[in-house]
DNA sequence: GATGAATGAGTTTTCATTCAT
DNA sequence: CATGAATGAAAACTCATTCAT
């Protein structure tokens, strides 16, 4: 097979297809076998393309990041108040479209808390800093809009913090009925603090 | 009765001898083996004391969550204001006594996130409520004392998940420097919201 | 089960069941499946008293030399002259005794040569002094009873070389017809050289 | 017939290419692939030239020989004594110059060991002889001087055979420190037997 | 003729769990 | 009642070889 495949093309099309095993079944169900049928190549060529499980994890949670980061880019667009965007921010953690990145976050998540794993905390600080300027960028547009006093930006973190603290006590507690209600109460509770009194 | 409460005692031995394996190897190289053999019992006895392995590190986090429950409770007993409180309550993200227990939180966070287990679920859920209430009559003795305003109980579960998004984050990015630092400036900033103007 | 094996014994004994594998079949056709099957006991065992193939072939080398020796022993004690002695000791490489040893060593002298194994080395290195002091004895008792010059002792390591030699050039080329008439007439031509003129 | 001449050539440049990697790695991490990459080749080809890994080491061991016994020729010939001439016939045990062809000798022999191949037995048997009738020519000439006694032929093997297992040894055990001066205290040994007396 | 992607059988290795003593 | 040897199923991973293009 002259073909020259195109590599990365490959290992995307292979992570892509075992995201229904990542969705459905635990991290330790899923098999290097299980993903080989599931991408319908042999495992050998699995091993072609990744060094082991983790790094298909890693490549399916990478490909999802840049959709939702550009499905979000445009629903962002649309809106008009800085508080409106900063909740469609927040959505990510109960949209139902959001739900199975939300799982295959939540394995990768996981992992990366049970194995000290350089790469995935880079990759994991890259996604949070990307947030957070995002996040930056929408509340330095409020200050420039006198919507927000001068000072908004420091809320920029704890709020993020919060929304993430949120997210993994309602995966990991019974103690959060409704994530979506709550998240947005605590939106609007900072925005008390960094609305520009009129 | 008096077997029952020998039982007991020997699951929490068991237990407890198993810290420095949970302390020191990723979980995945912690095998019953070693733990029998760091416990002085055979392999068979671990499974008359226990189901599995999650049991054990079940039953640890257990027994040290209520030692430092204990001494959260002194230490919380010769504080005077409410902020001093809060902020104690908060140092359990990066005291270094603390440490110990925040290395085997983190693999049962893990492996709670890892696979659905009511049982830990239920556990994190008792954690949490716990500490909410403990959190809430703190506050309550504050707006008591004039010391903060009347509405100040709906800030506590948003700063509890600032917490715990901060410390998630600060160990699977690299994001967060300084922890400590960071926190009781949150904490001050929730405070702002909290206190009662004089 | 709580019979406390002999660790040893039980490796001996996993060990020689596995002799008409190492006897029999190429290294690369004996798997540690085949070993198990051999020894009667489960693919896991095989890893609770070796660390891989290797170490199998190692002891089970070491437990044939071991028997060597002791009949070795047997054999030198009635013996009377000096040179009788040493085609004797010669007589490892061609006796039809001697065999499977020879085609063990043969294995194990491979796989030292494939790869650098300390242990294998040094249990080599142990091997050769052990022959080589042993001869030196035989030729002192000889330089005693006046049977050998003074000198004879230089002689001992070329001629051990020779044999060596001779031996794996009798296994590699197709050069050596009658390796037992060969050595002989190398001994004798060495003992020319070391007999006291009379 | 010029196919055939380019075919041979082929093989010669794949074998010669992959010398740094036979040098460099152990025999198990040689694989295929690396060859065909070291050679610049594809996989495919390495097939149409070889009929597996061990024909390629063989084909390199060829290639080197022949090189090495030129120089050797070359070498002979500006000496004199029909003993330098016998120790630089051994100074392929020592010679810097020599190493490459060594560790890849050492492969080969090792592979031979390994497994029972017609084909490398043969070869091997080739270069023995050639080696032996080269060393007795010397021999001749040298009786031919009146320099060596009548019967200095006889020893000629043995001397060989010492120097293959002074090389074994030096190889599988730590028992030869300084190869070169023990090989040639044994050639002076033997020297002593074959010098005519004067 | 050359390529190199794909194969998949075959290997080593692990370890939770069992159960005879 | 405790023991710890034995299990065996299942995992990861390898790589010589093939063959469609």
């Amino acid at each position: 097979m002259a073909i020259i495949v195109d590599k990365e093309q490959k290992r995307r099309d292979i992570a892509f297809s075992s995201k229904g095993l990542f969705l459905n079944e635990s991290i330790k169900d899923i098999t290097v076998s299980k993903i080989a049928k599931s991408a319908n190549v042999s495992k050998g060529s699995i091993y072609d393309y990744f060094k082991n499980k983790e790094e298909i994890l890693f490549e399916l949670v990478h490909l999802m990041m840049v959709k939702h980061d550009e499905k979000k880019r445009d629903n962002l667009y649309i809106l008009n108040s800085t508080k409106e965007k900063i909740k469609s921010f927040g959505s990510f953690f109960y949209e139902k479209d959001d739900e199975e990145l939300r799982i295959i976050y939540k394995k990768f998540l996981s992992i990366n808390l049970l194995e000290t794993n350089e790469k995935m905390k880079e990759f994991q600080t890259e996604c949070f800093e990307k947030y957070r300027s995002w996040m930056e960028e929408i509340v330095e547009e409020g200050i420039k809009n006198k919507e927000l006093k001068e000072d908004s930006k420091k809320y920029i973190k704890p709020l993020f913090m919060m929304a993430e603290g949120l997210y993994i006590s309602s995966i990991t507690t019974y103690s959060t009925k409704d994530l979506e209600k709550e998240l947005n109460e605590y939106i609007n509770m900072v925005f008390e603090c960094m609305e520009a009194k009129r």
